[in-house]
DNA sequence: AAAAAAC
């Protein structure tokens, strides 16, 4: 068997490698280190957890190591769909470049320029970025890249999905041809072949089996869902999501909770929160630093549940975690694959429960027609409650509540716009736990004289129609 | 129907 000791790396990086624990690459490192170290293309196909990141950063120190950066001319470049991402490849390269004298900056947006441009000015040997805070230190005139040697494009085809692609595209343009040029996507679309066509010259292919299946060791299941009601739907499922976590018990160590919309994510975890769960939100809209906090914090065990967008379901490094929730069943049936790895990673045993509302039984059969597989039916952990009285106080409430969610959203004030939905969602929380409780009688006018649906309350029986619609139905209608 | 990424 191959030792990271036959490849030719640099001592002093064979020595972090050592001290990192690790002994043998794995088939990704081994594919692609040996050509890297030759000077020569590097085409990796290949998945998060593969290896794939020290698969260039090794080799990319290893020839680093001679010779120094000029100021704003740096003499590699990684570059990395998401922030995390990019932060992620920094650690790696901090890692391994520990005895070695190597510079670098992680130019990410959502942070200040001035450290970011302090650090180009003095010269870096290595500039890992996401695409448009490059570009934008570009056409700043701070950043030149004719001096670049190594260029690595780190998951190609999520660039792709997420519209990067002329960046990448004009990035190519502004390095040398003589480049060296590293390039790992998960997939080889059409769109991505043209671009390794055009951008590599008789590259090295690494090919590691995909994981065209999701992998043997998590244990999936499905919950299909019908709300009693539409305008109860949001609130039924999140009782839904909670049952099933108890159900699960002392057996989650850690969970991510995935969810299809941003405005979701802000909900669900709010709302976990207030039931005494340990959770925190992370997607897009988060301030930068919240969201490094939420996963520094995640990753060293302080924070249980990580309630999330599809911006942790790929690449992010998250130490195996014992459950995968799906609150949706994802849009597109690959992010399920993507979604459920979080778990059963390193061999060990997870579990991934994905909760389907009834419109969402489309988006179900899709997934189970690419993992080749029915996802065994769990029953719904909620039971069904005895009926209920058809008007409550709550009733009213909510959709009020809703409202002003609304007329809010379209205030002129993007900066706050994040915090005040959380804080209206919470209201909705709020109303909604009492919806749960027995209500207490007010003036006269409890449940129980209600219960003949005599007694007039709120807007009595003159509703707009549209208030009994849920969200979705407004919008569309 | 969405998310991500620049200010």
């Amino acid at each position: 068997m191959t030792k990271f000791a036959d490849l030719n790396l640099n001592p002093k990086v064979l020595k972090a490698i050592e001290e990192a624990g690790y002994e043998s690459p794995t088939p990704i490192q081994e594919g692609a280190i040996p050509a890297a170290l030759e000077g020569r293309d590097v085409l990796g196909i290949a998945q998060t957890g593969t290896g794939k990141t020290a698969s260039f950063t090794l080799p990319m120190i290893t020839r680093l190591a001679r010779g120094r950066a000029r100021a704003r001319m740096p003499r590699s470049l990684v570059l990395c769909p998401t922030r995390e991402l990019a932060a992620q490849v920094a650690e790696n390269f901090d890692t391994y470049a520990k005895h070695v004298k190597l510079t670098k900056a992680l130019l990410i947006g959502g942070v200040s320029f001035k450290e970011q441009d302090a650090a180009i000015d003095r010269g870096v040997d290595v500039l890992i970025a996401t695409p448009g805070r490059l570009l934008d230190h570009f056409e700043r005139g701070k950043l030149l890249l004719t001096g670049i040697e190594i260029m690595v494009v780190d998951e190609a085809d999520r660039m792709l999905d997420m519209g990067f692609i002329p960046d990448i595209e004009r990035i190519f343009s502004l390095t040398p041809f003589t480049r060296q040029t590293l390039f790992f996507s998960a997939t080889m679309a059409p769109e991505i072949e043209r671009i390794t066509n055009t951008f590599l010259s008789a590259p090295e292919r690494v090919e590691i089996a995909r994981q065209a299946t999701t992998s043997e060791n998590i244990e999936q299941a499905v919950v299909l869902f019908k709300a009693s009601r539409k305008d109860r739907e949001a609130t039924e499922k999140r009782r839904v999501l909670r049952a099933l976590i108890d159900q699960e018990g002392e057996s989650v160590q850690n969970a991510v909770i995935f969810c299809n919309r941003k405005m979701d994510v802000d909900i669900v975890a709010k709302s976990l929160k207030k039931y005494g769960y340990d959770a925190a939100p992370i997607h897009g809209d988060l301030d930068q630093s919240q969201r490094t906090k939420t996963l520094d914090g995640f990753r060293d065990g302080a924070l249980k549940i990580l309630v999330a967008s599809d911006v942790a379901a790929r690449g992010l490094d998250v130490p195996s975690v014992s459950h995968v929730f799906n609150f949706d069943v994802p849009g597109h049936a690959e992010d399920y694959v993507h979604r459920i790895g979080r778990t059963g990673r390193a061999g060990r045993d997870g579990k991934a429960i994905t909760i389907c509302s009834t419109r969402d039984e489309k988006l179900l059969e899709a997934v189970e027609s690419l993992v080749q597989k029915e996802i065994t039916r769990l029953e719904n952990p909620v039971k069904v409650e005895p009926r209920k009285p058809r008007k409550t106080a709550a009733d009213t409430d909510a959709p009020k509540e809703e409202k002003r969610t609304r007329s809010r959203k379209t205030a002129d004030k993007p900066e706050k716009k994040t915090e005040e939905k959380v804080e209206a969602a919470a209201n909705t929380n709020t109303s909604t736990q009492t919806e749960q409780k027995p209500q207490r009688g007010r003036g006269g006018k409890g449940r129980n004289d209600r219960r003949d649906d005599k007694v007039v309350v709120g807007m009595g029986d003159h509703l707009p129609s549209f208030i009994a619609l849920s969200f979705a139905e407004r919008r569309a209608g």
